[in-house]
DNA sequence: AGGCTGTCCTGCTAGC
DNA sequence: TGCTAGCAGGACAGCC
């Protein structure tokens, strides 16, 4: 399940295998892949042959690619581009380089085929939650990704302004974490982990955190984050891995996502699972108390 | 108007 | 053995 890691890892693999290649065709192979394109899958494939692309960027869990020419030269680290091939893994999105002559993938549905006869960027994806389209980009973003918030790997990320913004919601801590307008790239497994390492249930009203606890919940998601992208993010399945199709290794760092029934590696007590927002959360209960503790009962 | 739910989608697995 | 129900969840429309 794609999140900032496993996004970013897909991104350096895209910055080194098709920065500065021309795009010969692209082949829609399932127009639901295509959604997000309101042009229709005819005018994806028209735009984007011809392009050059530039370096892979990406914030949250959306990733593009600047896209230049014709008759516009592309300059690696420059920003000139005005158009940019984006996309988004959803569920079970991949964006594989594969070599021409490599057999379709099961549920392949864009191929882009580049000049120079090298390999292929394929996007497969089983799910269908995800998707490309080529988006116009303002200040260097393309204008669908304006909404969401910076991620908190991003330099310019705002630490007070975050911290601030969720100190007075009144909905839980994981929502707030999983609201990409407020902080984006946290999905449903490094949020379990962030508060783990935290210490905080999942449905602390943030109005509730103290100043310290806001800033200890953020430190943790960053501490998360970069130590699933140091170990090439988490996978599960066949259903994450980079470019090159290799998976990643976090899931074996895991204190409590999937963890329902193992001991707390704080305290032993056994992880509990609980339906929340159609899907599943994973917390200590002793660790991770839903109330704070009171001075005497 | 912020908060929250339903919906999309496919494949795997548990259970009968 | 074969069927079904349940589960995985990111993002957004739409409801309250």
């Amino acid at each position: 399940m794609p999140e900032l890691p496993e996004v970013e890892v897909v991104r350096r693999g895209l910055e080194h295998w098709t920065a500065g290649r021309t795009v010969a065709a692209a082949h829609a192979l399932h127009p639901r892949a295509l959604r997000r394109h309101a042009a229709g899958p005819a005018d994806f494939a028209a735009r984007l042959a011809g392009r050059t692309f530039g370096t892979a960027r990406r914030r949250g869990k959306y990733l593009w690619v600047p896209l230049f020419g014709p008759g516009q030269q592309w300059r690696d680290g420059d920003d000139f581009a005005e158009e940019a091939l984006l996309g988004h893994l959803g569920m079970s999105g991949q964006l594989l380089v594969q070599p021409a002559a490599a057999p379709d993938e099961k549920h392949l549905r864009v191929r882009v085929v580049f000049a120079d006869d090298g390999p292929q960027l394929r996007f497969v994806d089983q799910r269908t939650f995800g998707g490309l389209c080529l988006d116009l980009l303002k200040d260097g973003v393309p204008a669908s990704v304006a909404h969401i918030a910076r991620d908190p790997m991003d330099p310019l990320f705002d630490d007070a302004k975050f911290v601030a913004a969720l100190r007075v919601k009144s909905t839980g801590v994981k929502r707030a974490l999983l609201d990409q307008s407020l902080i984006s790239g946290v999905g449903n497994i490094y949020a379990d982990e962030a508060l783990w390492r935290a210490k905080l249930h999942f449905e602390r009203p943030g109005s509730t955190l103290r100043p310290a606890e806001a800033a200890r919940l953020l430190a943790a998601v960053r501490e998360v984050l970069a130590e699933a992208l140091a170990v090439g993010g988490t996978s599960f399945d066949s259903l994450y891995v980079n470019v090159n199709g290799e998976s990643g290794y976090f899931s074996r760092s895991l204190n409590a996502y999937g963890q329902a029934g193992r001991p707390c590696g704080r305290c032993q007590t056994p992880i509990a699972r609980v339906a929340f927002m159609n899907r599943s959360s994973y917390y200590c209960p002793r660790c991770q108390r839903a109330q704070m503790k009171k001075a005497s009962a």
